[in-house]
DNA sequence: CCTATAACATACCGACCGGTATGAATGGCG
DNA sequence: CGCCATTCATACCGGTCGGTATGTTATAGG
């Protein structure tokens, strides 16, 4: 048997002599990034100082030597999920998309279209990002910088949108971008927090539809 | 010496002999509601879950075997703190001062005081209410019940100051009362959940000016 | 073939956790 | 005076926590 682990029932089998290109990179890499997914979960579900190490490994079925192997600490492994997962997904779903188009028509369309996609459980779990900074930020100031850094970098694309709508004539110009902006994303947050409490879609569509009604607000007046 | 307790150094001395009404009450309820209330700092520092009994402890100098008498379980502190506590805060802040006077008025005055009256350290640890929520509410059923009764109850008085404005005269009669009740409190939470991850002044001011230009945009136009 | 290293696996550690069992001090009450 | 409830105080418990030390296996490089 080559090329086959075969020590401890053999979960992952093969790695990197068929399947790499650079030496040694593709089987860690895959047991790493399934620790990843699975402490996202975990604290995506009990928060970061609840999350437990042996649950993640129940679930993964990775052992401990094999997580401190990648992870030097359980903050290391907060902080990665952080950079490497929940950023992405911020950056993928809110913030990409205002890069382009008419900002109000782009904030409308991805709020219907997330409100539409949230099954009860995604409510019930909050968003992941908020989850973090309400429970770390005060704790521990790398969380903090961490996720200050994501939600700066979200305010200054929707005011950056903002602005270009204001110079293409979509948006009114009499709005301060920044102030906007800051309102905007703490709205949709508090919108997620308070259907996440009420474990409630429709708390969740009057908040969005109360929200967009004000989005609807800040487009330009026609000319006359 | 009679009515003194000397037999651990003598922390909280006196009791109901003479200064208290129904007998054996006052003494108990003292000690009580030290625990209540360094319970709801640990709380409101570290969250529920990883609030240590043995640090509220250490805080109050009662010991556990007290604890454990006026509190059956960490959990029923944390049911009690909520109750006791941060029901109240919430009412006598938020939610009496909608029963009287233009609701867009009374929003905006106590939002203005409010901001103003924060210290840096205030917005640093947020909200109690929300961060409870965002911890506890799917965690455990009980707190998410109580949580959400404190938010529904807000809500709703503050739809009713709402449709009240309207038949005053004082609020557009042409939004939806509920909605944007759900929406200014989401915004309201939402925006200490941004100014205590941001830990700045700055974020809170600009997220309630941009909530309050909202709300003045809520009041009824002049008759014409 | 030999060695170094990556990639784990196993066993174990002290610290702290929430919770309990037991007892002592005190005072109200009959 | 005696009994009982209240109000604690102390010692202790099993369990879980994050973290570490050490061992093992397979492979790449020399």
């Amino acid at each position: 048997m080559i090329g086959k682990r075969d020590n401890n029932g053999g979960k992952k089998a093969f790695w990197h002599f068929w399947d790499c290109g650079r030496c040694c990179a593709a089987p860690s890499e895959e047991t790493r990034q399934q620790l990843l997914a699975a402490a996202f979960e975990e604290i995506h579900r009990f928060g970061f100082q609840s999350a437990s190490i042996s649950r993640i490994l129940k679930h993964t079925g990775v052992t401990k030597g094999a997580l401190y192997h990648y992870f030097p600490s359980k903050k290391a492994l907060g902080y990665a999920v952080l950079d490497e997962m929940i950023r992405d997904r911020m950056r993928e779903l809110w913030i990409e998309p205002l890069q382009q188009g008419n900002p109000v028509d782009v904030l409308v369309e991805t709020i219907t279209t997330a409100g539409r996609q949230m099954t009860l459980e995604d409510i019930q779990l909050g968003c992941p990002l908020a989850n973090l900074s309400q429970e770390m930020s005060a704790v521990d100031e790398g969380f903090r910088e961490r996720l200050d850094a994501i939600y700066a970098e979200w305010r200054a694309g929707l005011a950056a949108a903002l602005r270009r709508g204001q110079q293409a004539g979509q948006v009114r110009g009499d709005i301060d971008v920044e102030a906007t902006a800051v309102m905007v994303v703490a709205t949709l947050e508090g919108c997620l927090a308070a259907a996440k409490n009420a474990q409630s879609h429709k708390v969740l569509m009057q908040c969005g539809q109360a929200l967009i009604h004000y989005l609807e607000n800040l487009r330009a007046r026609k000319e006359e």
